[in-house]
RNA sequence: GGGUCGCUAGCUCAUCAGGUAGAGCACCUCCCUUUUAAGGAGGUGGUGUCAGGUUCAAGUCCUGAGCGACCUACCA
């Protein structure tokens, strides 16, 4: 982008010229330093290391300096906190003092030495005793006291996780509930694989995909969209239990709960339902509740989760039912149509009944879904990967999580039977040349694996993002994930 | 995709009855030996998102484009 006319600025050119004085006389971005605590070591070693007069050894950014005459003090942020540090011309000695005063700027990286007070107003200062310039910041740092800007913050999350302390709390946590579902899984006896994301024929998911060409090969290749078929495929051949965390990518949308790429959990276990599925979803979130929540509440916005509870079931056509009234299960095809158009559906061309309840659906239940609910037993074409349901062939054995209003996961006992899943695929086929294009695709690949028999097996889909969204009272995806997809800031960039 | 609002100094925002721009932070000079949105004095810095139009005159009005925020619809 506009590098070029950045570096121009005025403040810029300063600092570049500031940078050369330094360079003068001392390297302004030394290999290394070695420190001895970092900022909340010192808060809790403070009795301590006062007592001791241990001199410490710190590193961090300089986010402000006071200036009082011949002293300074100066804020210091590392890795997991604040200290302020304090320099004084007495100490320091005449010439050290005037090139910190100097040439050591708000924004820049330094390493001090030093023992540890507190000043008259209760602060906890490391009084320095040397100080050494490990990274000169040659662009000023965002205004201090009012926060940047939404997109500012999404864009340059360098400077977000500069100036906000609570941004990196919020990734550090985000990392934590990843680790957290991680090693309950692996507690749970899963095995942790990759599968490919470039992929010949996506599948897995309804969705878009995104499309790539391979040199080598000449052929299109496309992201996945889900590594629901390779994880079966594991199973079939005898991998039991399986997981993976998966970038998935879907070529579709944004707003506050989709990213074009965003991570799943996808696990699969041989023997098992969709019930006992609720049950491993159930304790993965009931750990995280435990963690971070309040007597098996979080509050998520204005809403105060509760899962004393655990999840509410809430079968499919039940909750149409309770919000519409309607009992659309006892209705043939052509009323199905006419009473969801009374309630303002639009119905397009090639809609099939279930797709006509799910439009339904969306549109009356999943935003009253505030408290954890676990949506089952869905119709069967929306669900072209999802066995047959055992009490109702009309249905599938499926569930979703709702909470908050949004999906957080997607399970079944999954389809085993080749001859059906394939029936269910050509099912698809015929709604893609209905003018479906999010309708699956085929894999004989994949259907080639299930005719070599696979065990009765459940899977689930859990969105991460989604899943940290809760855990951090994060109102859109774009606060959880470090770079968001945005559109480029300038057109003709380059 | 549809609607509403926004885009002015590096950052956060003023100017909003059309008369060619201001503040705070940051930066520069100076004063200040316990400050913490440090303070005081002075100063630099703007092709007002872009492109057209109306007008003697446009940041300000009109049209279009770009980017963003929020709401709304669909996929996790």
């Amino acid at each position: 982008m506009s590098n070029d006319q950045n570096e121009r600025h005025r403040i810029i050119e300063e600092k570049l010229s500031k940078l050369e004085i330094i360079r003068e006389t001392t390297e302004p971005y030394p290999h290394k330093y070695d420190r001895t605590h970092t900022s909340s070591q010192l808060h809790e070693m403070e009795a301590e290391l006062v007592e001791n007069e241990t001199v410490v050894r710190i590193a961090g950014r300089i986010m402000a300096k006071r200036k009082a005459g011949r002293t300074m003090f100066l804020p210091l942020y590392d890795c997991d906190g604040k200290i302020q540090i304090y320099a004084k011309r007495d100490d320091l000695g005449d010439e050290p003092f005037a090139f910190f005063k100097k040439m050591i700027d708000a924004g820049d990286i330094i390493g001090v030495s030093g023992t540890l007070f507190r000043t008259k107003t209760g602060e906890l200062t490391v009084h320095v005793q040397t100080f050494e310039l490990l990274s000169k910041a040659v662009r000023p740092l965002p205004e201090k006291f009012h926060d940047m800007s939404l997109e500012l913050k999404s864009r340059k999350r360098y400077l977000d996780l500069i100036m906000n302390l609570d941004a990196r709390d919020r990734f550090r946590r985000r990392s934590e509930i990843l680790e957290n579902v991680r090693s309950f899984l692996i507690e749970q006896e899963f095995l942790e694989v990759e599968t490919p994301v470039l992929q010949p024929i996506y599948g897995g998911a309804t969705a878009r995909p995104f499309v790539t060409h391979h040199n080598a090969l000449d052929m299109p290749l496309y992201l996945r969209v889900a590594d629901e078929l390779y994880l079966k495929r594991l199973v079939v051949g005898g991998l039991e239990k399986v997981f993976e965390f998966c970038k998935d990518f879907r070529n579709e949308g944004m707003d506050r709960t989709h990213n074009p790429e965003f991570t799943m959990m996808e696990c699969y276990a041989a023997y098992w339902d969709y019930f006992d599925m609720m049950d491993l979803f159930e304790e993965m979130v009931l750990r995280l509740v435990d963690k971070y929540g309040d007597d098996k509440k979080i509050q998520y916005g204005e809403h105060v989760l509760d899962f004393s509870n655990g999840f509410k079931r809430l079968r499919f056509l039940d909750g149409i039912k309770e919000k519409t009234g309607i009992d659309f299960g006892a209705l043939d095809d052509a009323n199905v149509i006419s009473e969801a158009k009374k309630l303002g559906v639009t119905i397009t061309k090639g809609m099939g009944r279930d797709k006509i309840l799910d439009e339904v659906f969306g549109e009356f239940v999943e935003p009253n879904l505030i408290q954890p609910t676990f949506v089952i037993d869905h119709p069967k074409e929306l669900s072209p990967l999802a066995k047959v349901n055992r009490e109702d062939e009309t249905l599938v054995e499926r569930f979703e999580a709702f909470i908050a209003g949004f999906e957080v996961c997607n399970s079944f006992s999954e389809l085993n039977d080749p001859v059906e899943q394939r029936r269910r695929f050509e099912a698809q086929a015929k709604l893609r040349a209905e003018g479906d294009d999010e309708a699956q695709v085929l894999d004989e690949d994949f259907l080639e694996a299930l005719e070599m028999g696979m065990p009765p097996t459940g899977g689930l889909g859990v969105g991460l993002d989604r899943l940290v969204m809760l855990f951090t009272d994060c109102n859109s995806i774009r606060d959880v994930l470090l770079f968001p997809a945005m559109r480029p800031e300038e057109q003709g960039a380059e």
